[in-house]
DNA sequence: TCCTTGTTTCGACGACTGTCGAGACAGAGG
DNA sequence: CCTCTGTCTCGACAGTCGTCGAAACAAGGA
């Protein structure tokens, strides 16, 4: 357990699937890959932790800016922003006293490609040059 | 109760909120509908039958088709299409002796647009012909 | 050095979820 | 009418998840 986390981004790169979800049928370890990443959004709390982070200025905040805004205990947020982090959803970064979290925007791209009817979500033109 | 399920497509209405994830910060209400949605896409067994129903020839799949694609008990199949149904992502239709259940396209769009990093996502420009 | 603040990890607890078998309901066809 | 097939509902069970308090770790300042 030498580095912070075990699986930190794993995620992020098997979801690379763009073949949309209505066009054919998904294969067993496409949907389990997919699932992984819809659970860790299935949590109003971690929603809207994604959201607070994305639109922050600056495209990131510190932990601190985050547990202000619910009610729930200081483990209870970071446990959340494990599950996003190892989702390959965020990252995050130690900068002196304060930890940044920053949105990694391919992997909401590519989710959005696949639920898309068309699979056409232009914007993320350039993920695989 | 008279009806055939509780609340069966109240959510596809709620989750009509457009703006993107990563533009503002969302609200907790609206965080509670769209995780719904996004928890009822975070089982795998869910999102193959999602992309079996809407690949499926006409955009619609009987129950007995989608039986035979996994090892799971009938019961257990049907405990999942209910739950797909709850969240408003799928009908179902009795016709003869079979059901059949056909994919609700909005849904999935406007879950794109709301992880889309631009929120562009056209497409849903004919969703209520 | 010690102390204070920010963040994470560790156990523990109740609640929810996925799965099954048994049984009920709905149509079709004798 | 009865029977057969397809699908759903009902309980029950193990496993997972969200939450908390206590404690550990990290960095900065007195």
């Amino acid at each position: 357990m030498s580095k912070q986390d075990s699986g930190e981004q794993l995620l992020a790169g098997t979801v690379e699937c763009c073949s949309p979800l209505v066009a054919e049928p998904l294969s067993g370890e496409q949907s389990a890959d997919l699932a992984r990443v819809f659970k860790a959004l299935g949590d109003p709390v971690r929603l809207r932790l994604l959201s607070l982070i994305a639109s922050h200025a600056g495209g990131e905040a510190c932990v601190c800016d985050l547990t202000d805004v619910f009610d729930l205990s200081g483990p209870t947020i970071s446990h959340h922003l494990k599950v996003l982090r190892q989702a390959g959803l965020i990252v995050g970064e130690r900068r002196g006293t304060w930890i940044y979290y920053r949105v990694l925007p391919d992997v909401l791209g590519r989710l959005a490609d696949v639920l898309s009817p068309t699979g056409t979500h232009r914007g993320v033109g350039h993920l695989a040059p």
